[in-house]
DNA sequence: CGTAGCCTTGAGATGCATCAAGCATTGTGG
DNA sequence: CCACAATGCTTGATGCATCTCAAGGCTACG
């Protein structure tokens, strides 16, 4: 199964892109050596961007998608009253613009919210191996379609819960992304600030602060500053209703 | 341009398939005939679905995209608390099943608004037929990715406007799709219940009917049941500030 | 040590949900 | 053709969740 690729380092992969949900692109199964090889020559495999810094804008021209590698990521539009909306937070093995192919222009900002590493994916050279290789075709496809699925499932989570159970399911989310990524699924830090949960979930600083509180006065979860500890995972999870998935 | 090929009657096409967003797939400018036949044997061009009907239901098997030729839908998920969300309509020229690939099941229901009719796009066909035929590959990606982009711009209108806006905002979305349909921009007909209205803009049906009444007092629009007319659809507009762009 | 950013908590205001009643329209069976 | 049920819509009164405004505390960092 290894076969001998130059520049391709199977314990990179591993460390790498073992979650990515594009390993189908770099080392899907079943790929041959000359596909691979065609795969890395046209993936740049780590960009830095360090914290608080801006990965494109909205309006940017629309050339590459991003995987994340490490670090931490949210994608935010800003309207012209000044609020910002973020429309979700991007985890290692996650990826970032696809939807910025509908108009050719990105349609958020992507920033980092720590120190982080990505993967840029030009875009047109990604269509035209997805149209050599199948799998990596279906993968992307999957990949859009599963962006699609998580932003259902937002809007469901921002229609109908209330503060509490929307704060809650932004942990179980994490949780579970964590878990994915071989994290410990019941402690984690957070990375974005209060407002930036609010500005996610549709609520004030205030009211996630509070929220906060009411779930660790019911013993659900400890919370310290940005460290959070699941201590009833079931509980939380059942406090929002089984139909509410979380997928981001 | 318009070579002679067997089945294919441009009057029929310009009726049904130049404001659907998949015509690249249909009649893409620039394809050939052999080509034009090969799209045309694979589409089932016209499966009726009567009002209440449902196309297909949440968990259901994924094996088709399905364009709307004619009629309404909506697309909601149902809690297990009972509640409705409803996700989107969808008019004419659009597409629904999209969030199906993710997961080989489609993730939401889908029920026709009133008796429609829809062209039946069979999956792996099409993803078989995109690779020999890139323009139908990229305008597959942008229909998908444009499909992320409206979701952001719900998420966004849930996030952050008050209830008169959100009814507003759908009000301004149906006219711009109206007019893309050639229809009126500034009269049309609501296929919609109130509580359809409510249920896909996180908002109960008495909240609705009163934000109806308050732009209607404030003359912007003109309500009569399910009539809309669109007095002031510049102030209108103005009213939910620029930066929330209103696609579906 | 001091400042700036982030977070928490309290008190009061407000927008939407809830509860309740009544009206309009449509369709149906007598 | 009419009576009346069913469905959808409107309107009013009240309560509650979240926002808003205000103050103070904590932590990191220069």
């Amino acid at each position: 199964m290894t076969t001998a690729v130059p520049g391709f380092d199977p314990k990179v992969f591993k460390e790498i892109c073992s979650t990515c949900s594009l390993r189908e692109l770099c080392v899907p199964g079943g790929i041959t050596a000359d596909e691979l090889e065609r795969l890395d020559n046209f993936v740049e495999r780590r960009r830095p961007v360090s914290r608080g810094e801006t990965l494109y804008r909205t309006g940017d021209p629309f050339r590459a998608l991003y995987a994340v590698r490490s670090g931490t990521f949210k994608a935010r539009v800003m309207s012209d009253n000044g609020r910002e909306h973020v429309t979700g937070f991007q985890l290692p093995g996650e990826l970032l613009g696809l939807d910025g192919v509908a108009y050719d222009k990105y349609g958020v900002d992507a920033i980092a919210l720590e120190d982080s590493l990505v993967c840029v994916l030009p875009y047109t050279a990604l269509e035209r191996i997805a149209r050599d290789f199948p799998p990596l075709q279906h993968q992307l496809h999957k990949v859009m379609s599963r962006e699609i699925v998580r932003e259902q499932d937002v809007m469901t989570l921002l229609a109908s819960l209330r503060a509490e159970e929307r704060v809650a399911a932004l942990l179980v989310g994490l949780s579970e992304r964590y878990r994915r990524l071989g994290y410990s699924a019941t402690n984690f830090v957070l990375r974005m600030t209060r407002e930036e949960i609010g500005n996610h979930l549709g609520l004030k600083i205030e009211t996630v602060s509070r929220a906060f509180r009411k779930l660790s006065d019911q013993g659900l979860v400890r919370i310290d500053g940005r460290k959070v500890e699941l201590v009833e995972e079931d509980a939380l999870r059942r406090s929002l209703g089984t139909a509410v998935v979380t997928r981001g």
